[in-house]
Parts: structure tokens; C-alpha cells; sequence
RNA sequence: CGGGGAGUGGCUCAGCCUGGUAGAGCACUUGGUUCGGGACCAAGGGGUCGCAGGUUCAAAUCCUGUCUCCCCGACCA
């Protein structure tokens, strides 16, 4: 952490801004003062030169740009820290260049604090080595790809396991050389289908990516557990709330998977969450405890009856049948690595697609074509059922497993079959069986406790996976065990995505004037407004300055001849934490006024004390969190 | 990919239906008056109307194609 960087910092801070200066604003070089050491072991001391507003790149707007939906995109757009490229595509402006900064300093800081070592490795891949993994194809229109000039494949990184692996399998040979802890933070390339909502999703971006090797099991599960603490501290460092929940694993494969969620109404997942106890899931992995349902004994096999033009769930709850939606099955069809599987839910209740995913084994599932539906099941969706089915593989969600007289289509166009017993019926065939497929909803039982589940939406800033061997093995990087064995490597492979943090950490923290950023990751803790065309005011205004830097604040001066309107309005938007009003009101006693952004206090500081107070609170608020 | 919407000075938009000289507010430049919550007055600069083709004496406006962006549903940090 201490790094020998006073000279430097001191030889930076001596720059003068000679000849930008305002009216009466005598410049002289800075004296030679040492930084305090938490300000110059915690960032780059260049950041430690105060910025001229006037001559800085911040183009702050006024109006919210038609597009941006949601408040962080708007808002870091209005605040001028960033501008639009391309769908997906974002310019990162100074400020949010210094956030962004930040945000990898904590998240380098916590890796190196387990451990990690950083890399830099290439975001162009040659098609070989994603092949060797089997994932060109799995990755499909995900992967940005190219050819080069004699015709050869290329891929632009999405993620770089394979990369890792790689080097794991042509460097690593011994246990002894175990575990490794490898990092980086790099960007990363996703031909995403919709990006949207600003920074949320995008198609190019940078992402801090470990990976761990380990000789076992045990091993895997240390690293894990060290990396989800890191992970916590960072969030908390970077002034996220968030919850860790049991996630699905998709494309990257492995056993178990946990992400670090925002709750936000911008995010685009759902969690489910226990109030009662710490159950936290993705909706996508979610279980839930439902109240038994009372069946009648039913009838001795099931019955065909003629339902004509009833194609839906709805339907058949109408008048004529009246069958309540959770005495239907819902069957449904779908085609999982191009093999059609049947999927079965109660009727009241959700298919859950990654759920099913997960229980197919399956790299890629779509529903079933309307056309491929009559060849297999002899009936159009609105009539289909799985009872006495062999044609494909047929999975029951449990909450279906003990039912009674139940009501399904009878794969024939206008009947449906009444007093089904999924036990009897279904899954007494071969080809059946049981798995978890539906989605859970607000209100259900918690699976653990005897709480009720909240779901909410949230946005996933950090992913992290127990991969096991599936690369190793794919791509034989193996090492020798203490027996002398080849044995696969054990992997865990660890994301965040640090552009999100910023927008993440805008739309938890932001009122209607602007953003209020945490001190640890706003791009200057603080502001100093010049209020007013009097010489006096910018000759005090500039000594504040000084002290300020010299003191190891980052400060930002708006030194720019604008109204005092103008300058609030923009450090709201902006939101600089401390913000320091230098006025001749204030002034005549020797007192410039001190504003936190987000709260609503104004207080009277007297000049000679700025400095240090200003100093005191970065160091509070940007201590680590250990 | 399916469905919906939008492309007009740097930004937010009007004009298009009913073809005929391209507009407003903000921003910018210059001068002046102001100066504690996005000032005012005056004078200016700045636009191939996304692109291509077509219809027409004449196209921002009508027609065809195409590109781009945004929003809603299937993916992920």
C-alpha cells in the first residue's frame, strides 16, 4: 500500500496553474508540504492537484436527454460523466473516468488482500482456444466475432476462463504450486440482444475477473468463501447495499453460484428473500413452501371429456368445466439442445426457463415452434398433456407430484382428461420425472423458515461461481497431486462489473437535484464554489484550495465566472460530497459555508479550519472496512 | 429475433397530415447591465432535415428501400 510516490506527488502538487488566474488571484508555486500518509497510501497522488471547473471537461446539461429511462443514466449523462456511442456503447467523460478509478482501486485493494495477483490479457481471442472449451457454440450471437486478414476466426472476450485455463494448464504442474489466485481488470466484449437503461447493460465493458486453482474441493470452497468476502467489503467500500443470493449458473457451468445484487427498480432480476431468516435467492433458482392442497380420491383412471375451442388455462376455469387453474397441469414444450423435452406446472403457475435449463442439462432451450408441437404431441398447445407420453422426456414440478384428480389436455385438438393422478398417471413412466420448474411468487412460504418470501427487482453487480473441473477437464490442464496422480484443477471463476457499481451506486444515492455520491468513490470529495466577481472572494477561494490539496482532498474549484445559481445547481447535479461556499457574507467573519451533499444542514466553518475537517471526514468515510 | 416508437443547428423539441423562403427555447460568440439557487438587454454565428432512390415544376413534408437509436418480451457483470 505505501507506495514511494512523495516526490512525485509533491513535484505534481508544485505545478502551478500559472496565468489561469481570476481577477486578484495571486499564484505562487504550492510549499513543499508532505501528504498526510492515509491520503497518499489510498490513491494516485496525481489525482491530488486541484481541478480548475473553468478549464476542466465537464459538460453538465441541463435538460435529461430524450433516451435515458433510468435515473442513472440520466443523470450521468446531465452530470458529464458520460455520452453515448452506440447502442451499448459509452464514452467515459473525467469524471466518471475518476470514479471509475476508484472503484478499481478498492476492488484491486480486496484482491490483493486474498492474495490475488493481477494480469492484463488479451480481449482479442483466436476462435481455437474457445473451441477447445466447447463454448464458440455455446456462446452463439453472444460473442462479438471477426476474421483477421487471412480468413482466420477471432473472438472479442466475453469472459476469460479459457484464457486462464490455458495458462494454468501450460504453467501449472504441481499441487505445491496451489492454490493461485490470478485477477484482472479488463474489458469485456457482449453482443448483448437489448442493451438498455444506460450503463446497466451494455456491450462492452470492463469487468474485474479471478480466477482460483485449486488440487480439491476443499480448496475451491476456501477460495470461494475468501472471494465472497472480498466481495462484500468491496460493495460495502464502494457504499452498496446489497444482498448476496443463491444463483443460477447458465453459460458459465459449476455448482454453485451466488450473486451480489442492488435492490433497485432498475435492475432486471428478481430476488427472492426472506425477511425471517437470511434465505436469498434469484427467482431463477428460488424455492418455495406451499400449503398443501386437499385433493379428492379422484377416479380410477383418468376420464376424456370434450372441451371444443378451449385452448387455455383460463378457459377451462370458465363456466362449463369451471376446473380452478391449480387443478389443471400446464404442459408446455420446449426444445433443449435441439431434443424436445416436456415441461409440466401446476396451472396457476409460472415455468421458470433457466430452472429448466438447469434441469435439462441443457446449453441452450427455447419453447417449441408452434409448427413442432402437432408431430410430437398429436394435438396443438391448448390440448396437450403428459399423461401416457413416451415420445420425449417429461419433467413435473414437484408441487405436482402428490396431486389428485387434476385436469391436462388429452394431446388431442377439443378434450382435455379429468381425475389425472400425476403419481399414477405421469410419473410412473419411464421417461418422467421430477424437477424444480416453477417460478416463485411474493408471499409464498420461505423454504427455510417459517417467514413469507419478498420479491424484488435488483441489479446484479457481482457473480460468483464454483466451477469445479469443467474447463480443466475440457481443456486437460491438470497437476500432479502429492500421490503423483494428474488430477484436473478445481476452479472458481469470480465477475464484477465495475462500470455497474457507478451506475449501481447513482441509483441507490441521487435526489431530484443530482447524484450524491459516497466519498469513497465520488470523482472529488470536494467542491469549493466562488460565489460572486469580488477579488477578495477568489483570493480566499484559492488559499482554501490550496490548503484543501495540500491537506490530501481532492478538490474540484469552480472557479468559472457564473452566477451563484448556476454553480449550486451544477454541484447538485454533480454531487460532490463536501461542498464549500466561499461568499463575502461568510467571508467578512472569516467563515465559508460547508454543505454535505444529500443532507439539508448548511454550516459556518471558519476558513483556517476547512482544510482539516475537510481531510478528517475523507479519511472517515474511506477508511477500509475490515 | 418478434411487437411498438423516434431520427430536423451542440441539447430539448415544433414544422410533416394539407409539398413552395427551415423555426423556437436552451447552449455558443461579442458588447452592456447584473451577481447567494440554472439572470436581463442588444447584436451575431451555426442545420447535407439519418442515408439512398423515386414521384413532382418543386420534397423536411408524399412513396420505396436502407441505416441508426429508444421502449416492451427470450440473455448477463
Amino acid at each position: 500500500m505505501d507506495r514511494p510516490t512523495l516526490g512525485l506527488s509533491c513535484a505534481a502538487l508544485a505545478r502551478s496553474d500559472e496565468g489561469q488566474g481570476r481577477p486578484g488571484a495571486s499564484h505562487r508555486p504550492l510549499p513543499h508540504v508532505p501528504l498526510p500518509p492515509t491520503a497518499r497510501a489510498r490513491y494516485n497522488p496525481r489525482t491530488m492537484r486541484p481541478v480548475r471547473l473553468s478549464q476542466a471537461f465537464v459538460p453538465t446539461l441541463k435538460e435529461a436527454p430524450a433516451d435515458a429511462q433510468v435515473a442513472s443514466h440520466r443523470l450521468l449523462v446531465r452530470a458529464g460523466f458520460i455520452r453515448q456511442l452506440g447502442a451499448g456503447i459509452y464514452d467515459y467523460l473525467p469524471l466518471a473516468k475518476r470514479t471509475l478509478t476508484k472503484v478499481e482501486a478498492i476492488v484491486r485493494d480486496e484482491m490483493d488482500g486474498i492474495g490475488g495477483q493481477e494480469f492484463y490479457l488479451p480481449a482479442l481471442h483466436p476462435a481455437e482456444i474457445w473451441k477447445e472449451s466447447g463454448r464458440w457454440e455455446v456462446m452463439g450471437d453472444n460473442m462479438f466475432r471477426l476474421k483477421d486478414r487471412k480468413g482466420g476466426d477471432y473472438a472479442l472476450g466475453m469472459t476469460h476462463e479459457e484464457i486462464f485455463t490455458a495458462i494454468a494448464r501450460d504453467e501449472l504442474r504441481s499441487y505445491r504450486q496451489l492454490p493461485q489466485v490470478w485477477y484482472q481488470i479488463q474489458s469485456k466484449f457482449r453482443d448483448e440482444p437489448r442493451p438498455k437503461s444506460g450503463l446497466l447493460r451494455v456491450r462492452q465493458f470492463t469487468m474485474k475477473d479471478a480466477y482460483s486453482f485449486d488440487v480439491d474441493r476443499a480448496g475451491l470452497d476456501r477460495a470461494y468463501e475468501d472471494q465472497r468476502k472480498a466481495y462484500e467489503r468491496i460493495f460495502t467500500r464502494a457504499g452498496l447495499e446489497f444482498v448476496a443470493v443463491q444463483a443460477h449458473s447458465g453459460a458459465m457451468g459449476g455448482s454453485e453460484s451466488s450473486e451480489f445484487m442492488v435492490r433497485t427498480e432498475a435492475g432486471e432480476d428478481l430476488v427472492a428473500a426472506c425477511p425471517r431468516c437470511r434465505y436469498a435467492a434469484n427467482t431463477e433458482t428460488a424455492t418455495s413452501r406451499l400449503p398443501p392442497e386437499p385433493d379428492g380420491p379422484g377416479l380410477p383412471a383418468p376420464e376424456r371429456f370434450a372441451t371444443p375451442g378451449v385452448l387455455t388455462i383460463e378457459a377451462l376455469e370458465q363456466k362449463p368445466y369451471a376446473v380452478p387453474a391449480r387443478r389443471q397441469l400446464k404442459t408446455l414444450v420446449y426444445v433443449a439442445d435441439e431434443k424436445p423435452v416436456v415441461a409440466v406446472v401446476r396451472g396457476d403457475h409460472e415455468l421458470n426457463e433457466a430452472k429448466l435449463q438447469t434441469a435439462t442439462g441443457a446449453q441452450v432451450i427455447r419453447p417449441a415452434h408452434p409448427e413442432e408441437i402437432p408431430p410430437l404431441m398429436g394435438a396443438r398447445a391448448g390440448s396437450l398433456g403428459a399423461v401416457r407420453f413416451g415420445k420425449a422426456p417429461v419433467l413435473v414440478d414437484p408441487a405436482l407430484a402428490d396431486r389428485r384428480d387434476m385436469v391436462t389436455g388429452a394431446n388431442e385438438d377439443g378434450f382435455h382428461l379429468r381425475g389425472v393422478d400425476v403419481k399414477r398417471d405421469v410419473l410412473s413412466q419411464g421417461n418422467a420425472r421430477t424437477a424444480d420448474l416453477r417460478t416463485v411468487r411474493a408471499g409464498e412460504g420461505c423454504p427455510r423458515c417459517d417467514g413469507t418470501l419478498d420479491v424484488f427487482k435488483a441489479l446484479e453487480v457481482g457473480h460468483i461461481f464454483k466451477l469445479g473441473t469443467k474447463y480443466s477437464e475440457s481443456m486437460h490442464a491438470t497437476v500432479l497431486d502429492a500421490d503423483g496422480k494428474a488430477v484436473p484443477l478445481v476452479m472458481g471463476s469470480y465477475g464484477i462489473g465495475v462500470e455497474r457499481i457507478m451506475a449501481a451506486a447513482v441509483e441507490l444515492h441521487h435526489d431530484e437535484n443530482g447524484i450524491v455520491w459516497p466519498m469513497s468513490i465520488a470523482p472529488y470529495h470536494a467542491t469549493v464554489l466562488t460565489l460572486g466577481p469580488e477579488p477578495e472572494l477568489w483570493g480566499a477561494a484559492e488559499k482554501i484550495v490550496d490548503a484543501l490539496a495540500e491537506a490530501g482532498v481532492e478538490v474540484l474549484w469552480d472557479d468559472r465566472e457564473e452566477r451563484a445559481g448556476v454553480k449550486f445547481k451544477d454541484a447538485d447535479l454533480v454531487g460532490i460530497p463536501i461542498r464549500i461556499a466561499v461568499g463575502k457574507k461568510g467571508l467578512a467573519e472569516g467563515k465559508v459555508e460547508w454543505k454535505i451533499r444529500g443532507t439539508k444542514e448548511v454550516e459556518l466553518v471558519p476558513v483556517a479550519d476547512v482544510a482539516r475537517k475537510a481531510a478528517e471526514q475523507v479519511r472517515a468515510a474511506t477508511a477500509r472496512a475490515r
